[in-house]
DNA sequence: TAAGTACTACACTGATTAGTGTACCTTGAA
DNA sequence: TTCAAGGTACACTAATCAGTGTAGTACTTA
C-alpha cells in the first residue's frame, strides 16, 4: 500500500468530487459503515471511476485523511499568525486565538468527523501510515505553535523553559478540553460554555507560564 | 432501546462469559467489524444464547460499555484513595497518582479499546445513551477527583478557586496528554517517555495551582 | 478521420453478517 | 419421574458490500 497515488490520473474535477464526497461520507458514517457505492453516488460519479482513481477503499480513506490534515493545518497556521503575531493583551489574544482554533474544528466538520474515525481505527491502521497522519496533522499543530510562544517568551511576556511542552499544554488546556467534551463537535455545546472552558484554560496556562515578577 | 436488560435472565456464568468476550472482540475490532459469531465463539457459547441474553448487537455493546465504565471508575477510585488521601510530597504524590492512573488504561486494554470505539460512534449513539455513558465513565473521574484536590487546598498545599476546573486541568495535563499520544494505548510509548510527559504535566499544574507564598 | 483517454451504466461474484427458527439436549427442582 | 428453563447445533434468510468486467459513450489530439 502506498501513501499516495503518485502519477496524476484522470480529470482533476472528478478526483476532487470523489475526495470531497469521501470526506463527507467517511465523516458521517465512519470507515467501515461508509460504502463505496454511497461515496460514488454522493460524488455524482460512476463507482468504476472511483476505482479508476483510487485502488482501494483504504487508499481513498488515507488520501482524504492526509489531504484534509494539510488543509486544516494551513487554516490553523493562518489563525496563529492572525492572533499571535502582534501581542497586545496576552490573555485576551490567547483566548481569541483559542476560540478561533476551536471554531476551526466546527468549520471543518467533515474532516474532524474523519479524525474521530481515524482515532477509532488507530489499532487497525498500519503504523507507518499512522505516523504519516500524526506528522501531517496533530503534530504540526504543536510544532508551529511552539515558535510563537518562544517569541512571546523572548519578549518577556512568558517564562518558558521548553516551548514544545508549553505548546502542548496550551493546546490541552483549551482545544483538547473542548474537543473531548464535544466529541470533536459531534455533541453540541453552547458557545458561552465553550468560552468559559477556553477562558479558564488560558488563565491556567498563564498562571503556569507567566513570568515571576518579583 | 433500553439502557439495561432489567430482569435477570439465564445462567449468570454464561452472561458473564458473553460480556467478557464482547468486550474483547468489540475492543479488538470496533463496533461494526465485530461480528456476533465471533463474540459467541470467543465466549464459548451458542450464538442463540447470546441473542437470548441480549436483544441486539447494539444493546450488547452498550451494556458492556456501561459495565466496563463502572469497573474502571471503581479502580480509579482506589488509585485516588491510595495516593491522594495522605499527602507527603505533593509533587511526587501527584506524579505517582497520575502514573498509576495512566497505567490503569493499559491494565484495562479491552475497555479502553472500547472507549475508542465509542468515541468513534459518538455521532451514531442516541444522545441519552451517550449521556449515560459520559456520566458512568469520564465524568465521574472528574467529580471524584475534585474533592481530593479541594481537601488538599484546604490544607494550604494548593490554591484552588474552582475544584472542578482544577481536576479537569490536572487530568488534561497528564492522562489526556498521554492518551492522545498513545491513542488510548493502541500505540506504544516507552515508560520513560510517559513518565516525562506526566512529570511535566504535574509541574505545570502545580505552577498553576500552587499557593502564592509571599 | 482515427486513436486514445477518461467516464458511465450495469450486471455480477463472492463473501460476510445480523438475526431467526427449530429440534434436541442437560440439569435441577418438585 | 416429570417438567421447565436454559443451552446447543445448525440451517437459513435477507441484506450489504468491496471489487471486477464489459460494452459503450464523449472529448481531445494528432
Amino acid at each position: 500500500m502506498t501513501l499516495r497515488q503518485p502519477e496524476p490520473y484522470g480529470r482533476p474535477d472528478k478526483r476532487r468530487a470523489i475526495t470531497q464526497a469521501a470526506r463527507r461520507v467517511f465523516g458521517r458514517d465512519g470507515y467501515t459503515r461508509a460504502s463505496m457505492d454511497a461515496i460514488s453516488a454522493e460524488a455524482g460519479v460512476s463507482k468504476r471511476t472511483v476505482y479508476n482513481h483510487f485502488t482501494d477503499k483504504e487508499q481513498l480513506f488515507l488520501t482524504v485523511a492526509l489531504e484534509g490534515a494539510e488543509e486544516v493545518t494551513a487554516a490553523i497556521a493562518q489563525i496563529m499568525d492572525r492572533h499571535l503575531h502582534k501581542i497586545v493583551d496576552l490573555e485576551q489574544d490567547l483566548i481569541d486565538f483559542s476560540l478561533d482554533r476551536v471554531a476551526a474544528v466546527t468549520s471543518f466538520p467533515d474532516h474532524f468527523a474523519l479524525v474521530r474515525a481515524i482515532e477509532a481505527e488507530a489499532a487497525h491502521i498500519p503504523p507507518p501510515i499512522l505516523k504519516a497522519w500524526i506528522a501531517a496533522g496533530p503534530q504540526t499543530g504543536h510544532l508551529r505553535l511552539a515558535p510563537y510562544l518562544r517569541r512571546i517568551a523572548d519578549r518577556g511576556l512568558l517564562e518558558i523553559d521548553d516551548a514544545d511542552s508549553a505548546a502542548a499544554h496550551l493546546t490541552l488546556l483549551t482545544i483538547t478540553d473542548v474537543n473531548q467534551q464535544t466529541f470533536y463537535g459531534a455533541v453540541p455545546l453552547p458557545q458561552e460554555e465553550i468560552a468559559r472552558l477556553v477562558t479558564r484554560g488560558v488563565r491556567a496556562f498563564l498562571r503556569s507560564y507567566a513570568p515571576t515578577t518579583p
